[in-house]
DNA sequence: CTGAAAGCGCTAACAT
DNA sequence: ATGTTAGCGCTTTCAG
C-alpha cells in the first residue's frame, strides 16, 4: 500500500504539497495539483486515516449512538446520518446499546472515550446523569435527535403540536368521541414523548370544547400487538366507544385498525384511525398519519456536527430544534356517518 | 485528557510497561499491574485510538457494509454484530450502500482503503466485480453474511433445504395444493436466493409426487404488499385455488394472510400460510415460519473473523457456512379442511 | 520482568 | 507556492 512518500516521489514534490494537495487545505499551484493527483491516481493512494488523526486530531469519524437498531425510526435516523456523513467523507462509528447492562456501560466508560469520534449523535436515548457527563467528557460537539439530553441540541418534532394536528384533523371530520392509545408509564420515561402527545391531544380537545374523558385513553407500548389491544379495549364497549382514535405511533395504529376488522368494524366508515411517523407499513395499510421524517433528522444532525467542526463556532441556536411533519391524508380517516 | 506518559509517571513505571499492562500483552509482574491499572483508572486514561493504530497496525474497527439498514433482516444482523463486537472491544463502522451511485462507489473507492478497518463483514451484497476487487484489495479478513460474494466465506442457511422444511410441512398436513409466492426476476439477482427457495419447494413437491403447476407459483418483491397481491393472485382463482401457500419471506407471508381475511377467507381453516424468517410481526400474525437467526448471523461471522485476528490463521472452513434454521409452529397453518 | 528508544505515516508550523 | 522538520501518542524491538 503506497505512502506519501511515494506519491512525493513520483510527483517531484514534497509530502506537504501532497499532504496540501489532497486535503484541499493550503495553497497549491494548479500544475502541481495536478502532478499530485496524478501521481497519487497511479499508485492507489490512500491517506492512512491513523496517521492522519494522529497528526491532525482530526479522525473524520462520527459516533452515533442509539439504543437499538431494529425499529424503523432508529434504522432510518442512521441511513439519513450515514448518508449525510459519506458526502463529508466521514465515517459513521455505531454504537448499539440494546442487550442492557455491561455493554451499554463500556460503551460510555471506554469505547467513546478513544479519541476516535470528531463528535457525537445520540438518537433517542434516555440516559442516566453519569453517561451524560461521559458524554460531556469526550469533548466533543454532540447533538441529539428524537429526544433532548440534559443542556443538548436535540432535534424533534414538537410532539404536542403534532398530537394536536392529529387530532384537530379528526376533530374538522366531526369526531366527538376521540379514544387515544398513548404510552404507558414505563414509556414516559422516555422524554415525555407520550406525555407531550397526550397533552396536545387533550389541548385539542379542550380548544373545541370537548371533555376530555379518561376512559377515552388506553396505555400501550408501541408496538402493533400493545396497539391493538389497546383498540379492542377501546372498541369492545356496547356505549361510549369511540368513532375515532388517534394512536401515539403508526405501529400501535395498525394494530388498532386490525383490531377493528377483528370486530367487524370498517375503517374508516365505523372507526377512523390515525397515527404519527410515516412508517414504512403505513401507506400499504392506508393509514392517514402525521408524517415525520427520520432520514431528514439524521442528515440535519449531521448538517449541524459538520458547520460547527468546519466552519468552528456553532451559530446561535435553541437547545431544540425543531422538526418539520405533516398530515398525510390516506383512507383510514372519514367523517362521521350521517 | 491524560495520556500514557501521565500513568506511566503516576505508577511509577516506563510507558511501555503501561503498554504492556493495559493492552495483556507480555510479561507484567502482579505486582506492577495493581500499581498501573490504578494509577489508569484515576486519571481516567483511555488508550487513544489512532496512536495505538499508527503504532500497532491494529485499529480495532471492524467495518460492516450492509446495501440498506431498513429491515429486520440488515439491522438485526448488524445488531448481532455489534454486540459480539463491542464485547470484544471492537468499534463497528457501518456503511450503508443504500443511495446509489456515488456513495456506493466512494465506500469501496475510498472509505474501505483508508486502514481503519481490521476486517469487513458484507451483509447481503450482490457485488459487482470491481467492487469484490476493492474488498480484496483492503488486504484484510472478509467474511458475508446472507448471500455469497465470489469467493468469500459466507454464512447463510440453506435456503433449499428451508424451502424444503416449509414445504414438507404444508405436505404433512395433507395439502397438495400448494402456493408459492416467491421472487420476480429483478429480484433474483441477489444470490439466487429465491430461486433456490423455489428448488427446495419444487424438490418437495416432487418428492412428494405431486406435480408442479407454474399456475401456482406468484413472483412479488419481498414487501408486505408484494406478497398481499400476489395472494389475491393466486387465491382470487374460482378452481385450483390453493389450500396453502408457502412464501418466500414472513413480510410476504404477513400480506398473505391479510389478502386472505380481505377475500373473506380464514387463515388456517381455509388456506394455510408459511413463511420464512420469524420476523419481528411474525407472532403478532401468527404466522408459521421458518425461523432464522440474523442476530446469530452477526456474532457467529464476528466470531469468524475474531479467531482470524487473533489466533492467526484461520481454520479449514468451508466456503459455505451453514447457519441454523427451525420450523416455528403458530396458527397460520393447519390440516386439510375434511 | 522492565526500560530506552526508534519509529508508525501523516500534518502543520515555520522557513524559504 | 513549496520544502523542512518536529512532533501526534502509542507499540515494540532490543537491551538489561
Amino acid at each position: 500500500m503506497a505512502g506519501i512518500e511515494d506519491v512525493a516521489r513520483l510527483a517531484g514534490v514534497s509530502t506537504a504539497t501532497v499532504s496540501r494537495t489532497l486535503s484541499g487545505k493550503g495553497p497549491v499551484s494548479a500544475a502541481t495539483q495536478l502532478k499530485v493527483e496524478a501521481a497519487a491516481g497511479q499508485l492507489g493512494y490512500v491517506v492512512s486515516s491513523s496517521a492522519s488523526s494522529l497528526a491532525s486530531g482530526r479522525t473524520k469519524n462520527i459516533g452515533v449512538v442509539v439504543p437499538f437498531l431494529a425499529g424503523w425510526f432508529f434504522s432510518s435516523v442512521v441511513e439519513g446520518a450515514q448518508r449525510a456523513l459519506l458526502r463529508s467523507g466521514y465515517d459513521l462509528t455505531l454504537y448499539n446499546l440494546a442487550g442492557g447492562g455491561d455493554e451499554r456501560a463500556s460503551v460510555f466508560d471506554n469505547f467513546l472515550l478513544r479519541q476516535r469520534l470528531d463528535a457525537v449523535i445520540a438518537v433517542s436515548l434516555e440516559l442516566t446523569e453519569h453517561e451524560v457527563d461521559r458524554l460531556y467528557a469526550v469533548g466533543k460537539p454532540l447533538v441529539g435527535v428524537g429526544g433532548p439530553i440534559g443542556g443538548v441540541r436535540t432535534l424533534t418534532i414538537d410532539d404536542r403540536a403534532v398530537a394536536r394536528l392529529a387530532t384537530e384533523h379528526l376533530l374538522s371530520l366531526g369526531h366527538t368521541r376521540i379514544g387515544h392509545i398513548g404510552g404507558s408509564k414505563e414509556f414516559d420515561l422516555d422524554f415525555h414523548l407520550p406525555t407531550n402527545r397526550r397533552f396536545g391531544y387533550e389541548g385539542a380537545l379542550e380548544a373545541a370544547g370537548i371533555d376530555i374523558s379518561v376512559d377515552l385513553f388506553e396505555p400501550a407500548d408501541f408496538t402493533m400487538r400493545g396497539g391493538y389491544q389497546a383498540a379492542r379495549r377501546l372498541l369492545e364497549r356496547d356505549q361510549f366507544r369511540p368513532t375515532a382514535i388517534f394512536a401515539a405511533s403508526d405501529e400501535m395504529a395498525i394494530g388498532a385498525i386490525l383490531a377493528a376488522r377483528d370486530l367487524g368494524l370498517s375503517v374508516p366508515q365505523d372507526v377512523s384511525v390515525i397515527g404519527i411517523d410515516d412508517h414504512e407499513l403505513a401507506d400499504f395499510f392506508g393509514l392517514t398519519t402525521i408524517a415525520q421524517f427520520p432520514q431528514g433528522q439524521g442528515e440535519k444532525a449531521v448538517e449541524i456536527l459538520m458547520e460547527e467542526l468546519h466552519a468552528g463556532a456553532l451559530e446561535p441556536m435553541g437547545l431544540n430544534i425543531s422538526m418539520p411533519f405533516e398530515l398525510k391524508l390516506r383512507s383510514s380517516t372519514a367523517g362521521l356517518r350521517p
